[in-house]
DNA sequence: AATTGAATCAACCGCTGCGAA
DNA sequence: GTTCGCAGCGGTTGATTCAAT
C-alpha cells in the first residue's frame, strides 16, 4: 500500500507566496485559529497545500515573529542549545521567542556551522583545571550513542574564579537545581543583569552524542529545558 | 556595466510520531 | 493490536540577493 501524497499538487500554486495569498491565510487563521491545515486551503480558497500554509504561517505570518538580525545573545543561546540538543531546531526555537526553527536552522547552516570550532577552546579551559581530556575533541552531533558518560567528569559544577566560567556535565545539569544555588552564582559576580552568557557558562565538551541518548532516556526533556530556562533567565 | 560565484533564506519533500477509529 | 490521517520535524533545494572581479 503506497503512501498517499499529503495533497494533490494539481492546480496548486508553488513557490513564493504573493501578498494576496498572505492576506487570505492571515485572515483565515485570525478567524479560525491555527491547526486543521489540511482543510484550510479548501475552506479559505487558497490554492496551496495545507503543509505549505502551515509553514508560511509559522515561519512568516505569525504575529509574534521576530524578524531581523540574530543578536549576539541569541546566537550565544543557539550555540549552547545546539551543543546540548543537536539539530533539534524546533526545541531550540522554542527557547528563542519570536524565532522559528527554519530561521535558526538556516542561521546555523550559514553562520555558525562554518565558525571555527570552539570546543578546543573549551578543552583548553577545562585542561587548566588539570587532567587530560583528549577524548573530547569531537564537535557535538546528533549521531549515535558513543558509550557511557565519562566517569572522569567532575562531580560538581566548577566555577572558575579566573575565567568566570562554569562547567556542568549532563547528570549535573539534570539535577542542577538541587546541586547548585544560582543565587550563589549570581552573588559570586559571575553574571550580571540576570543573564549568564556563554562566556560565563558552558557545557562540558563531551556533552554531545551519547549524552543526547541519555537525555532522551530521561524522557523528560521538558525538565531539562526548564533548567535551561533557569540558567538563561534566573528568576 | 556586465558577469559570475557565494551567501542567504523561503519553500518543498519525505519521514516520523501520535491519536483516533 | 492495526491502520489511517494528520501535524510537525529536519534535511534539502532553488530562487534571489550580494559582493567581487
Amino acid at each position: 500500500m503506497g503512501r498517499m501524497p499529503c495533497c494533490s499538487t494539481e492546480g496548486l500554486n508553488r513557490g513564493a507566496w504573493t501578498a494576496e495569498e498572505d492576506r487570505i491565510l492571515k485572515a483565515y487563521v485570525q478567524i479560525h485559529g491555527e491547526g486543521r491545515w489540511r482543510i484550510l486551503p479548501k475552506k479559505s480558497g487558497l490554492k496551496r497545500c495545507g503543509k505549505s500554509c502551515r509553514l508560511r504561517w509559522l515561519n512568516y505570518l505569525r504575529p509574534d515573529i521576530k524578524r531581523g538580525n540574530i543578536s549576539d545573545q541569541e546566537e550565544d543561546l543557539i550555540v549552547r542549545l545546539h551543543r546540548l540538543l543537536g539539530n533539534k531546531w524546533s526545541l531550540i526555537a522554542g527557547r528563542l521567542p519570536g524565532r522559528t526553527d527554519n530561521e535558526i536552522k538556516n542561521y546555523w547552516n550559514t553562520h555558525l556551522s562554518k565558525k571555527p570550532l570552539t570546543i578546543s577552546d573549551l578543552n583548553d579551559k577545562l585542561n587548566d583545571d588539570g587532567g587530560s581530556r583528549s577524548d573530547v575533541d569531537e564537535p557535538p552531533s546528533s549521531g549515535q550513542s558513543q558509550g557511557p558518560l565519562d566517569s572522569r567528569r567532575p562531580a560538581e559544577p566548577r566555577i572558575s574564579e579566573a575565567s568566570n566560567e562554569v562547567a556542568f556535565n549532563v547528570d549535573e545539569l539534570v539535577n542542577l537545581p538541587a546541586i547548585l544555588d544560582f543565587d550563589d552564582l549570581l552573588d559570586s559576580g559571575s553574571c550580571s543583569d540576570g543573564i549568564i552568557t556563554s562566556s560565563q557558562i558552558f557545557w562540558t565538551p563531551n556533552f554531545s552524542a551519547h549524552d543526547h541518548q541519555d537525555i532522551s532516556d530521561f524522557d523528560d526533556l521538558g525538565m531539562l529545558m526548564d533548567v535551561m530556562d533557569y540558567v538563561i533567565c534566573p528568576p
